[in-house]
DNA sequence: TGGTAAATAGCATTTTGATGTGATTTTGTA
DNA sequence: TACAAAATCACATCAAAATGCTATTTACCA
């Protein structure tokens, strides 16, 4: 929760202007957001892209702040993006700005570094709100995201939707995510090799992947 | 974050009364909890203790919705109160109110089945807000708390040791977690094949691994 | 009782991954 | 400037994973 009586009580620098950058391939919705970072007299609009390699190739130029990212963009996503601007430059600080509610893309994107989470439908005070929280060491989420978070923090590093796959794909999955061989995995469970191909056959077709690291990825919540 | 306008357009019912207990044992800041709670007309203060035991002793009598609880009690915790009675009735919610700003106590409580997790410096306004807050789904977070939860899940992926991979293997390290083919990864960084290869082959060394899943599972601590 | 899902297994093929042994270019810095 | 580290690329090889097709035995259930 950004707790609004405590940012106000942590004021922000005088000297400090916030850089702030866009990336968001919507056009509309990116000039919306350019207008409320423009109209507070504490941003600086830095840059507005709308793609994750055009603000890759800037971002050492302006080194922004604070960073809107939206995930669903052409080509590379916004997680991949700050996969790699992170490597790049730890300290700018990314908030996500997305339609998405699902866990695979929440827990995706705060595990490659972002530190804030807003859906789409945040209103413009919130979304200012929210830099200022960012920047005094917060981390804003709407709130139904937060509950996400949370409740991931209790039901734990367990698998998901445990009736879409058997008992025995889910013992493997879990044999799958701690890096065993196929012919480790055989041996532990006292089946054929060729059986274990089968299950992991049968996982992939219900998961809809086709690999390893995908698989966990669907089934590994944090 | 609490975002305010999305509290106040998803309107409680109207026969909605909410039903608070406080569980705290300084005697100052409960009546000051109690005061809080009181004055506002939505809320029934239907309970307010000073032990998780009295509390465990009323909590199938009064079966409140929301319990605002401390943690430094008498005897017994407030994480460990939770934990007994969240397996009798899942369906309360518990809120924290404390001085612990540390990860110990923090992930406890979550891991137990606390909802929020507010800070005793919190000012009345935004109690009062974070109780609507969790019967609207969210959880309620002091900004640092929130930072706190959000870098876990950040540095439960963050490499062991920054300084132990460059720049650019941190970046394949990554595209390798999300599951990326060797081949994909070169597309994305607009490398060869064999350079993918390469610096897969220098972070197996330094990280002293021999597989992909051995390697993300070396970095990854969530 | 007939059908369906799960667990088991085999065989063949193609793709991907891991590893060995080189080399060149760039970049930062002692 | 010369050295070291990082980033780039190539070729080769073997191991492992992914995929396609097929088949048998349980076990449950409508």
């Amino acid at each position: 929760m950004t707790n609004k009586q405590e940012i106000a009580s942590r004021k922000l620098p005088m000297e400090c202007v916030l850089k702030i950058a866009i990336v968001e391939d919507d056009p509309d919705f990116r000039s919306g957001l350019e207008r409320v970072i423009s109209n507070e007299s504490k941003f600086t609009l830095s840059g507005s892209f709308s793609s994750a390699e055009s603000f890759l190739n800037e971002m050492d130029s302006i080194s922004p702040d604070v960073v809107i990212m939206d995930i669903n963009l052409p080509r590379m996503s916004g997680s991949e993006c700050i996969a790699i601007s992170k490597a790049r430059n730890p300290e700018i600080q990314y908030i996500m700005c997305t339609v998405y509610e699902d866990e695979e893309n929440l827990f995706k994107c705060f595990r490659v570094g972002a530190t804030g989470y807003l859906l789409k439908k945040t209103p413009p005070a919130a979304i200012v709100e929210a830099i200022i929280d960012v920047v005094n060491g917060g981390s804003p989420m709407s709130a139904s995201i937060a509950r996400k978070v949370v409740t991931a923090l209790h039901t734990g590093n367990k698998l998901v939707d445990s009736t879409v796959l058997t008992p025995r794909e889910n013992e493997i999955v879990f044999l799958l995510a701690d890096g065993f061989r196929y012919k480790e995995i055989a041996n532990k469970l006292f089946i054929s090799l060729d059986t274990v191909r089968s299950h992991i056959r049968h996982i992939y077709e219900k998961l809809q992947v086709n690999s390893r690291l995908e698989a966990i990825n669907k089934v590994r919540r944090i």
